[in-house]
DNA sequence: GACCAGGCACATC
DNA sequence: GATGTGCATGGT
């Protein structure tokens, strides 16, 4: 493993201990979530999440059958509400097409070719597409976010405008990596962006550290 | 009120 | 391939 890579690992693990991601009772909930996170903040995520949980909703073919503007109306808290309930629906529309609604069966499937089907989702970008084979389907793929490239552009393991497909390769080359250091790695990773405040931006002004 | 948050698609050059 | 823009709420 590079030797960086491994020291900020321990460390991030020392300091903060197992995060244990991600933050849902189900798979399915997991994918809801990664949807509703895209520049999003995880409170207002979890708002919305409630609200469907609340209506028993938080089903494949339940929410497939809701109108586009019901589903709207529930997600309101994560924002974007409703480009993502079309996002929800382009998912949903693949999911129960192809694999009827079951994560189990949509696991089965290679990672490669998975992802790549993922990716042709509208909505499901390379962050989405590997947060779902990682945290939905325990798939060993690690996860690259904005969290990601700004600590290890910062550390200068990377260049600032390094594109996703390099960051992921970086880790993926250098880790040989299982889905329990993938998961803890990038759950570390967003940790540590949150608790100091490296989740604002260099020229961010209400930064605290400055 | 400014700024930010676990992105993505699309238009334009 | 790079760069700019719209999408939107809620917390600090």
């Amino acid at each position: 493993m590079n030797k960086k890579l491994r020291l900020i690992y321990q460390r991030l693990y020392a300091r903060f201990g197992p995060q244990a991601w991600w933050p849902a009772d189900n798979p399915f909930e997991v994918i809801v979530g990664a949807i509703l996170t895209q520049n999003t903040n995880w409170l207002n995520v979890e708002k919305a999440i409630n609200n469907l949980k609340e209506r028993k909703l938080l089903e494949p073919y339940k929410l497939y059958k809701l109108s586009h503007k019901r589903l709207a109306s529930f997600i309101v808290p994560a924002g974007y509400y409703n480009i993502k309930a079309k996002r929800l629906k382009s998912f949903l529309k693949f999911f129960i097409n192809n694999y009827q609604g079951s994560t189990r069966k949509m696991s089965l499937v290679g990672t490669p070719r998975l992802r790549q089907q993922l990716l042709s989702v509208n909505g499901i970008g390379p962050e989405t597409a590997d947060s779902i084979l990682l945290y939905a389907l325990d798939k060993p793929i690690f996860v690259s976010d904005s969290y990601t490239r700004r600590i290890l552009s910062r550390h200068r393991l990377i260049r600032e405008n390094a594109s996703y497909q390099q960051i992921q390769d970086l880790f993926m080359q250098n880790l040989k990596p299982g889905v329990e250091l993938c998961n803890e790695y990038h759950a570390l990773l967003v940790r540590l962006g949150k608790e100091l405040c490296l989740k604002t931006k260099p020229k961010c002004k209400i930064c605290p550290l400055k």
